[in-house]
DNA sequence: TATGAATGAGTTTTCATTCAT
DNA sequence: AATGAATGAAAACTCATTCAT
């Protein structure tokens, strides 16, 4: 699964037996599972080991440090998140902005729903690795970053400076989204949620 | 032992005399100094002390503890945000919404270069502190928080579920402002920004 | 004890209060006991704190690291032992280099057996730090450093060249009696060694 | 589980194949590089294995434990310098000890410069290996060991304590060697050092 | 023979917090 | 109120060595 992803922040080991794959799969895994559980605060490398079922030193064999392995927690949940969005986007493509909106912030909530820890919650614990930038999970889902969809539908688009609006267009959907999910609304539908922002948004983008 | 102190946020002992408010501002003035200058990861009580020039002792009788520290410094600079903001809001809450939006989210982003650190950076550097919701830094700005705008202009306001509206329309303005800040943009102006954020926002609400 | 010697190295902190000189001084004595019963790769900061009864906490407020401890324990026992050497040469520094050589090497003999440890075992025991020259052990007892020494006796020096000879004078007497010690001949008297060593120098020096 | 594998020092298993010849080697040259480079406490038995090209199975194949490296590393150097040294002794053993001598010191700067790191500065990362004296250095090349030396000069010696006499010459010979390199003197050559250190030695042992 | 993944005891070091003075 | 020495649990990380493949 990890195979693929950026290596630029983890000088991830790449393991080249088969069981160092699964060493490294449960690493994460239990990162995961105790960071759900405990929170970041309570995230100790000996910790993951032990309910990794490796030794600590297997662990550092695989990542330099601690971060290292949140980030590739991030790194895998968020590219995985990424594929499901960018294949949508790509089915309803040729569909008008007001067709695509809704559609593509349902998809973005189900999708956070089903990460909800790592997506939504996992970012307020850890604290920004120092010098390591971390746009991982907006810049990843964004509209904008997918120059096909740019392409398909720049004539729908009155506003002149397509590269601010696309910005405050991807901006505005991913932190609704997310705040609507943090927030709970008891008295609120999804429905409901999503035809204003997406209203809010399509207005913006075509007239 | 460390883990014991919890749910005693915000105890910030009073102080009664004068010598004793210095040194409560010269903790919390350190604390962020160290913090812009070694990012939390670096933040210490010892270190807060030693910069603040009072001993560990003393700064144990004002915060019972490191995070107490962090937020004091926190809600001091967001009330204050608060405040201007407030202002502003209540001395052009005549004007029409497009005149309005502009105008805030103008200072919106002025208060926050002012204090760009705190505003903008800390909450990335600060894991949540276990508990307890830092939900400050928004919902203090908030124009939705201001009844007396809400009871000014609910005339204007097309949208129906006005509770959702509102929480989107706080919501796209805080998080684009900060994005907005954040990125660095080199070129767009302020003004664009402004027009664009603020039209969207408008638009939305009125028609 | 250790307040005058020089602190180049070691970030030794100085201590304010009594107690505080106490926990210093008992952290070297546990250092050297530990380095004599079970040595360098036995020493641990963990288990120096325990013998000398205090804290690891309170071991690193004293001294950044393993090594400076150790530092400060050579240092210590080597600015006590030149300083008896060099009271004595001072005594005795108008006789004649013959009736001098015998007695300051008889006195160097007692000296290391007295701290046996430290002076000849130890340097064995702790690899040099890099980077930081423990030039300590030798150049400190040397007749040369002590210019008193060489002003009196130019005149019976038959060599020319002064700095060499006084170099390889040093280091003849320093490294003959360490050698003599560490190996331990026991079919050769203390009377005999320093004879025949006080006789090389002495002939060498004097034609 | 490291403490139990003492004495089983040198215990390097004979290489039967060509390869394993080369295996061999190459660790050996890998622990020098390391060491040269960055010194003793950067010298890990994986650090080793990778830069030799083998893994650390292999390197275990070899050598029990990670001293016994590095004393083949010494022995081979010491080895192949003393044989250097006898030859050139044998060769000119018929010759008085006034033309030895100086010969001899020359040879022994020249091939200490040859292996400079090994022969002056290992000694000083390497902490003794506990229980199993390092006396190889020096012991290697002395003129006493060399009992045919000793067989052809005793008539010129005038000293008494012969064994004495001889220990207090090779000692003398090499300590001043390794200092006199290792301080490095920039105004004193090399021919003025042998002709002193000769001349006191000489003086010593023939009256 | 060679490989390299896995081990885990053992170290150093940090730092929030306490408390005697 | 202030001081600052002392605490010690707790965490990160290392590395010699083993052993299944």
């Amino acid at each position: 699964m990890s195979k693929s992803t950026k290596d630029q922040h983890a000088a991830r080991k790449a393991p080249r037996q088969e069981r160092a794959q699964v060493s490294l799969d449960s690493i994460i895994e239990a990162c995961k599972r105790i960071l759900e559980r405990k929170g970041y605060s309570h995230l100790t490398t000996n910790h993951i080991a032990e309910v990794a079922g490796v030794s600590v030193g297997t662990l550092y064999q695989y990542f330099p440090n601690k971060e290292t392995i949140v980030y590739a927690l991030i790194e895998d949940t968020v590219s995985k998140a990424a594929v499901v969005l960018r294949a949508k986007l790509l089915s309803i493509i040729s569909e008008p902005v007001e067709v695509i909106m809704p559609q593509m912030i349902h998809l973005i909530l189900k999708v956070h729903r089903e990460e909800e820890f790592v997506l939504l919650h996992l970012s307020d614990q850890v604290p920004q690795i120092e010098g390591l930038g971390l746009e991982l999970s907006t810049s990843n889902f964004t509209f904008s970053s997918n120059t096909a969809y740019l392409r398909q539908h720049r004539a729908e688009f009155s506003v002149d400076e397509l590269e601010l609006a696309l910005f405050l267009m991807d901006n505005t959907i991913m932190s609704n989204c997310k705040s609507y999910l943090t927030k709970g609304f008891s008295d609120i539908t999804d429905d409901q949620f999503v035809e204003q922002l997406s209203n809010m948004v399509v207005k913006y983008l075509t007239k």
